[in-house]
DNA sequence: TAGTGGTCTAGACCACCTA
DNA sequence: AGGTGGTCTAGACCACTAT
């Protein structure tokens, strides 16, 4: 059962990136919403408060909401995985795996999966669509320990996350992100149906057990406007840090 | 005059940061806080909200609140000014203004620098080189009122950033990022020595005032392969407890 | 089974914006 | 001055957790 929150929220979603509302337009009141939805001020506050969060809307005391933009952002607050928030923003995801592999990892994978080199991974290609469209490439480098779990999982498996969750209690803690922009190569171009060398964001990341031991290294390659990483910050911390392209050569 | 809930938020900071509550404690029932504070549940609801929103709790339907940590490094980052950034990795930075000119906001700018449609912003089109080769080019908006002191800057000022504290005492904060990957455009392509069509890496930001007023929106475009974002999500501060509920099916 | 957070309602007052 | 979002109250029911 979805929240009545979330379902105006969807609605109000869907309108925007259907380009309902310009980008600069308002939005109705609340109490205009309240009554075209059949709900409570209240619950149209929460659902407007996931689009403000999403970036989608924005507020000023006094005047009525203004859409900012129509494009997804994924927030980094809260890593989930790519078929978690893709659902939690009502998207139809379906994902399908189109290469798996043993073999033995090189030095570099051994390093970032912390095995020796040798020691035996699983290498993943998987394809991921919104909407029946395809919007993701993962190159997924999985350690040893895991794989036969990840192999008995159906090819067309959706949350890959969830899976392994629920087959063998797996929870996935994220470690390190380096993102960048890529031209996409003949593999890439030919199964995200892009030209070649147009414009692909590309997020590496180790992914470990909330311990600290690594489960995957991967490559991720999403379409050019497809999605949008979203950050938030302030001048306290630093999880976020620019690094020279060349001193990481790319996989 | 602060809301209610704020100052509970803050108190309850102030408790978990002072060591009232360890990391991995339960925090009291909402119930009991609306009794604590004097405050209606609704109210509490929205103070908890907050420090879930800094990292600082978690909560699980039918579990108490539970404290994640100190810090409220989790879900905020330190972003230095790229000048700031690249001096202390080494570099040899320049700038330069390539355009500048004043004009009105339009409804989206006024939205996201909470002036009013047609106020005056300041728009300012800067490229910026490491070891003298183009890598990023900078479209920013600047709200009215610091116009002036932006104006008076050399056109070839290295450091905005640096610059602004200096000249006018003005301190920036970082609030949300936006990164995605987008093709060059042709100014684009001519201003950064590629080809059009080629991938970029695009940040696009709001920088605000550490009391939360809005600056400068920009968007800034790096040239693919110069710069990478690197993002931890610092595992060891988080300590295990939130991914379960994240991981059930929500529907 | 009792407690807790998640959701929702139907009011209310205020500060602020638009006209 | 009237509309709008920001805040707050005092209820209510449900799903889930803990015991």
């Amino acid at each position: 059962m979805t929240a009545r929150y979330a379902g105006i929220a969807g609605e109000l979603r869907e309108a925007i990136m259907r380009g309902d509302y310009d980008v600069g337009a308002q939005l109705p009141s609340e109490a205009e919403l309240a009554v075209r939805f059949a709900a409570s001020r209240g619950t149209v506050r929460q659902a407007v408060a996931v689009l403000a969060a999403e970036g989608l809307v924005g507020s000023r005391q006094g005047a009525r909401r203004i859409v900012l933009g129509r494009e997804r952002s994924q927030s980094f607050a809260e890593l989930h995985s790519f078929a978690q928030w893709a659902r939690s923003m009502g998207h139809r995801v379906t994902g399908r795996v189109l290469e798996q592999r043993r073999r033995a990892a090189d030095a570099a994978e051994a390093a970032r999966l912390a095995l020796r080199p040798g020691d035996a991974v699983l290498r993943v290609l998987r394809l991921r669509s919104l909407e029946g469209e395809p919007v993701l490439l993962e190159r997924t480098v999985y350690a040893g320990w895991i794989a036969p779990a990840v192999e008995s999982l159906p090819a067309d498996c959706e949350s890959v996350t969830q899976a392994l969750y629920e087959g063998v209690g797996l929870v996935f803690a994220y470690g390190e992100h380096l993102i960048d922009a890529v031209a996409a190569g003949t593999e890439d171009a030919r199964l995200l149906s892009v030209r070649r060398g147009s414009p692909l964001l590309r997020q590496r990341r180790v992914t470990t057990t909330p311990e600290g031991r690594p489960v995957e290294w991967s490559d991720d390659r999403y379409r050019a406007g497809s999605v949008t990483f979203s950050i938030r910050n302030s001048v306290d911390a630093n999880p976020l840090v620019r690094q020279v392209g060349d001193l990481r050569p790319s996989s």
